[in-house]
DNA sequence: AAGCCGAGTTACGAAATTCGTAATCGGTAA
DNA sequence: TTACCGATTACGAATTTCGTAACTCGGCTT
């Protein structure tokens, strides 16, 4: 993870779709030492996945949620992350113990997936925020 | 927006370097339609870039910031976007004005952004969560 | 009903990109 | 110096993207 590692990293973040050809021009190297290096960081999970971020609704959201104490977070977040219009499912220290980053149609659907949450045996609590204004770093 | 671009969406969250001809073997319909699907797509502003995720550090956390009152939430979101290790800037509804999703190498480095934010005049409390463990929805 | 329009889809050759692989380079240890 | 290893470069082949023109199929007008 050098200097170049991090300019490469920096112009994906921008637009994934950039060719390995125009980032080498950019930066200063050849198309292979670019896709050399994008196929490292792929394999050494610092690149997680080639994606793309999107709003299909109009209203983004998070839902914090409480569970038991007694309960295995991992297994619950990980069927949270099935949930349709669920983006992130984070484990997080602090008051609650689950965060879902959700992007939903309408507020219909974020209550359904509020109402799906608290269903939930697991669940204790939840407490939704909602997105007003996204900006990417 | 019908059922055939939402196929697609799923597909490119999942893989957002799958060809436009393997995603339109894989739904169906020709390399054509895929591209003037996706071309419409980012168009219409339901995909707002294509992206990567990215574990650069070891830690990823969530900075919820409180402003003052009088303070233009907006402009200050705006700078927090461009200091380093932040992914993204939400502002959001609910006892705290501002979330910063950001990724950092160490303790050390989240520790640093959250001091610039309390040493930000329009701050008035933040409070930390360290992300745990994330899944992708 | 015939004709026409327009959005979406399909077809296909050209341009660009990715991919596989072999040669080359640079630094390091023996 | 020599040998070696990982990173980089070079280059032809395979694949994908791109530009564009033809086609399809509802719906609408006359």
């Amino acid at each position: 993870m050098d200097e170049l590692d991090r300019r490469i990293l920096d112009i994906l973040r921008r637009d994934a779709r950039t060719p390995n050809t125009e980032i080498a021009a950019e930066v200063g190297t050849s198309e292979g030492t670019v896709r050399n290096r994008v196929e490292r960081l792929v394999d050494e999970g610092v690149i997680e996945r080639f994606t793309i971020s999107t709003r299909t609704g109009n209203l983004k959201a998070m839902i914090e949620v409480t569970v038991a104490v007694d309960v295995d977070t991992h297994s619950v977040s990980e069927r949270m992350a099935d949930w349709k219009d669920v983006d992130f499912v984070w484990q997080v220290s602090g008051e609650e113990d689950i965060v879902l980053v959700v992007d939903a149609a309408d507020t219909r659907a974020v209550n359904e997936l509020i109402t799906r949450a608290r269903e939930h045996d697991d669940v204790k609590s939840t407490k939704t925020r909602l997105i007003l204004d996204e900006r990417l770093g």
